[in-house]
DNA sequence: GAGTGGTCTAGACCACGGT
DNA sequence: CCGTGGTCTAGACCACTCG
């Protein structure tokens, strides 16, 4: 008797876990704050480290908490909403572009890049990288192809790489005329490079934004942009930038 | 002699592993094959079960693999391009909607959705649940919440619930006219429901696109579509649902 | 019932950030 | 140096699918 057959489609423990840890957080913490160490909240719940970590890990990934190795685990701020789709197309670096030149490079396409670009596997293009910043966060990381043929007037300048070779690239791309731009969303894990530049580890979680820029009845740009994760929303709108309040239904259970 | 500084920075043995797994599927294995199991696979390579286990997750996370309860380990096909921001913006339910209507209900807007609708909590609003398919699978799964003034003639038809209701919903939410959309994609985690509709495992990453419809100066519908991450790709374009080959530069690295 | 992936444990050591 | 999260091990049991 009492034994009201609770638990008879037991949820995990970690699922559990996060549930209560969830309330937690919105209860009980502000942004910021750091949360005890993993031995010790295991220890509270009374499960092993690693069961504990696991609710950790869907928290981080839900962007509720942030995880930094010899530092702790803190209450992570609401994602930032980045805009990604603007109404007006306009190409890489026109005015108003939120994105910083890095690099530039200029080589033969890899065989992938020139499959998107839709080209011979010959073809040269100029690597462009570029980083993203918000509220003093780096937030994303972008490879940038322009083929030659897209930047035909380029040679005036000589430097063959740094932060102004990239914007040159930039500017003489603004000369044509854009037709149409694709894009699309998915998720990846971040590349060793990518990750250092979002401070994050490798492997860690990003959406990665590719873009086909259409101009001349071709691909004249392709670009690879990768966001964190954790920290970012991606925003698609006909209204601007307009402010989204708050993750309804959030997505924890 | 010899011992050139090799692992310096010794790279995680999940992460080689990962790398080395990417590499053989591509090379030796063909979509749909069944992978060795876990316990194998790990003798294999000399490492620990829930070490191999990491590196299996990152590749299911990145659309690469596919694993089931009681089945075993597949190789994934590429992920499907299922197109989100269409050109011209419509209404759900509008001709041409891939969306199929499944359930119905009317009830006081929950306070986060509420919030979203930027009305009071006390707004009645009917909840669509509806479903997405392509190419025979579910890809998504959503709640469209409509408040009782976005559809004010309603009142014809009895039926309380059900697809039949939600279609009617969905037409009277045609005589409005729409006026902008603002929509937002951000990485979360399947709740039971909706993993259950998704054929995954609570918890399972999904893509959240958020969407606002704008009509009369307000918001007149407001929708929580959750994607499965590991097998879409979220398309958002001005030229219609074009094919965009591979992923180039997989992010794998 | 046999075999699969999913969960969980109780340890150990490592890499990193601050002191 | 210490404390943090990150990696790894060698087991165990459970939930599910299928023949």
């Amino acid at each position: 008797m009492g034994t009201t057959q609770l638990e008879s489609v037991p949820e995990p423990k970690y699922w559990h876990l996060k549930t209560v840890l969830s309330e937690a957080l919105d209860s009980e913490f502000t942004v910021g704050e750091i949360l005890p160490n993993e031995r010790d909240l295991a220890a509270r719940f009374g499960v092993a480290r690693a069961t504990l970590r696991q609710a950790l890990e869907q928290l981080e990934l839900e962007g509720r908490l942030q995880r930094r190795r010899g530092v702790g685990t803190t209450v992570a701020p609401p994602r930032v909403g980045v805009a990604v789709g603007t109404e007006q197309h306009a190409w890489p670096g026109a005015a108003g572009d939120v994105w910083q030149a890095v690099d530039c490079a200029l080589a033969a396409a890899p065989a992938a890049v020139a499959a998107a670009l839709e080209t011979g596997p010959e073809e040269a293009v100029h690597t462009v990288r570029r980083s993203r910043v918000s509220h003093g966060q780096p937030v994303a990381a972008e490879l940038l192809y322009v083929p030659a043929f897209s930047v035909p007037d380029l040679s005036a300048i000589d430097a063959p790489s740094g932060p102004a070779r990239a914007r040159a690239v930039l500017r003489e791309l603004q000369r044509l005329e854009l037709e149409g731009q694709e894009s699309s969303v998915e998720l990846g894990s971040a590349r060793a490079d990518d990750a250092k530049e979002l401070d994050r580890l490798p492997g860690a979680p990003v959406l990665v934004v590719t873009t086909r820029y259409l101009a001349a009845g071709r691909i004249a740009a392709y670009s690879v942009a990768t966001y964190r994760a954790d920290t970012c929303r991606l925003t698609f709108g006909d209204s601007g930038n307009v402010e989204i309040h708050q993750d309804p239904e959030r997505q924890a259970s």
